[in-house]
DNA sequence: CGCTGTTATGTTAGCGCTAACATCCTTTTT
DNA sequence: AAAAAGGATGTTAGCGCTAACATAACAGCG
């Protein structure tokens, strides 16, 4: 129950080892590993024994001391800027079903945003010995860089399109930002504020915006840009509304960063009276079920966030299994339009 | 002769190890291991030394040898059963802010509301000599509760109140039914549906559902029940909703057992055209940011999620230091009266 | 002056497992 | 029939680190 016990043995658990399955067995202790690991390369009725020994003895093998012998965990590092967003979420879903049904485990870890944290967790899961690594984004401190160019196991970096160090999934931000611009200019939107939340650190909404910017540029038009000191939230997007109404009185057009704001702000005209798209027009990104189920729909984009994982998790094993892949993934993105532009 | 370098590597990676970084400082091994794990018992000149020599050499140590060494990762296994339902991202948000502000690294699984893998994942976990192990709920089963038995390191059981193997942190979800019912009975209702997801796995819900049954009995009402075969979702919701005008045609409230569900079923009463309360009041659990930003805005009851994971980690960091910790801490639930009922 | 206590560092011996090589059969090939 | 190939199991030697004990040097003390 509690850890109560306090045996004075000098080191070493009380827990079963492989040896003492080996001895109970009447094998030896490579045998007993080779059941367990490689099964097929041991005779099935001494395999059947072996097995029957280890569950009588409640043997539960010590992976550490595997990993150390064979220099390699079945461990998969997986880092991401946030847990608060729904988007990294579902990528790490789809990473983790791929992952676990073929025996990896994954090693979580949450940057905040913060490239010196990323490089702090890429330490750390190195020293785990981890067989492959997932990241998100395209950016990276220099010690960052520096671990992982020296490191000789698979490197996945995901959600964006660009120069990566060596496997890479994702979409092309830039692509979206402008299919939205395209979308709300269409729709005979003049006045389109940009609203973003701690976009220094969220660089991809940087990069949508870029190409938001863009499109209004070619269509003669300013892109003016709100900057949050948040990241997306319901309560932020509403806020946002309230600052945009303040102080771009002419808008007739909000294109968010995110799904949350995007929704916060539809939510929060509601409660103020005001008429979407007829007053003033919402657009979002992400396609997070949330926006599919307020009135108006909300108009936004939709990236294949749970895909995204499985892809990225699928290569990476082919990649393990000794396979070749191809370096860079395009998973693309679709426009969905809502009733909110 | 030294042929340890000249013929093919034997074994080992190319990595710099912590024997080469004492070679090239001067200095034992253990030297250099207590320079980074305890640099307090190291004499501050030979210590920065060290610490120059490891920065040098680009060293990193392998945790996977410091593990096995001595017989204890830095690891906390965290235990959930989906990670689709934004409660329990909130509880791992507050333990991991929490561990990692100490140095544990969460090892995360999910069970998918599957007793079977949480054995599995906890068999796994065990093999990873983590420090302490947390899970949601307090149902095992017989397999997982053997390998608990004979564990001597902490476990937490987070989520609900009751009899725990260790320590146990969570809230009388019985309570939070009950509570809500006598909300709904004192605004008036009487024909009142409770509508769950997937009940026999996500039996804190059929907890809450008993609660609410009671409470319904102590006034002579019936207390029908729709279990329905998906998770919480907004979609299911909504779906929900039409379910129970169709089959209940005379309920005048529908108590949920979370926000999405609660949720998704408000915002199709608007689609709809269906006045909330007037025609059908709506009631959830959680207290998700969503549903407070919804009009009429969502009644519900608010657990504090992110308070109990810091609560859980707080607990089991003392208990790992060696201090002790009242088995038990009820963080309690409060109800929070919308426009929705 | 020896005694004890303290601080700083070193020596030894594994932790529990698996890679690599070795051995001993049985089967197949020539 | 001898040689080659393959299958099953064993022996040896670590993986890279740290617990436990050992040593040394020095301060404080009666």
């Amino acid at each position: 129950m509690s850890n109560a016990s306090s045996s004075r043995r000098r080191r070493g658990s009380a827990r079963t080892t492989l040896t003492q399955v080996a001895e109970a067995a009447g094998v030896s202790a490579i045998t007993v590993s080779r059941a367990l690991n490689t099964p097929e390369r041991v005779n099935a009725e001494t395999r059947r024994h072996i097995l029957a020994t280890v569950e009588r003895l409640g043997y539960v093998p010590n992976l550490v001391a595997g990993s150390l012998a064979s220099a390699s965990s079945r461990f998969i590092a997986v880092i991401v800027p946030s847990l608060a967003n729904a988007v990294f979420i579902e990528v790490i879903q789809g990473l983790q079903e791929t992952f676990e049904a073929r025996g990896y485990q994954i090693l979580l870890g949450n940057t905040d945003y913060d490239l010196d944290r990323e490089a702090q967790l890429v330490r750390t899961f190195l020293g785990w010995s981890c067989s492959a690594l997932v990241t998100a984004g395209l950016r990276h401190s220099e010690a960052c860089h520096n671990l992982l160019n020296g490191w000789d196991k698979p490197i996945m970096e995901m959600m964006e399109l660009g120069e990566a160090l060596d496997l890479n999934v994702g979409l092309d931000h830039a692509a979206a930002g402008h299919c939205m611009a395209r979308h709300l200019l269409q729709r005979g939107h003049r006045q389109i504020v940009y609203v973003g939340g701690r976009m220094a650190k969220d660089y991809r909404a940087g990069l949508r915006y870029a190409g938001h910017r863009e499109e209004l540029a070619a269509a003669g038009l300013e892109a003016p840009l709100i900057d949050l000191e948040r990241l997306g939230s319901l309560e932020a997007g509403a806020d946002a509304l309230d600052q945009v109404l303040e102080t771009h009185p002419r808008a007739d057009a909000i294109h968010f960063a995110n799904d949350d704001l995007a929704t916060g702000a539809l939510l929060h005209a509601q409660r103020l009276g005001l008429g979407v798209p007829k007053d003033i027009a919402i657009a979002g990104f992400n396609g997070l079920p949330l926006g599919q189920h307020v009135t108006p729909r909300l108009t936004t984009i939709r990236s294949p966030r749970h895909r995204m994982g499985r892809l990225a998790a699928d290569r990476l094993l082919t990649r393990l299994d000794g396979g070749s892949v191809s370096v860079r993934c395009n998973v693309g993105f679709s426009l969905l339009v809502g009733d909110s532009t």
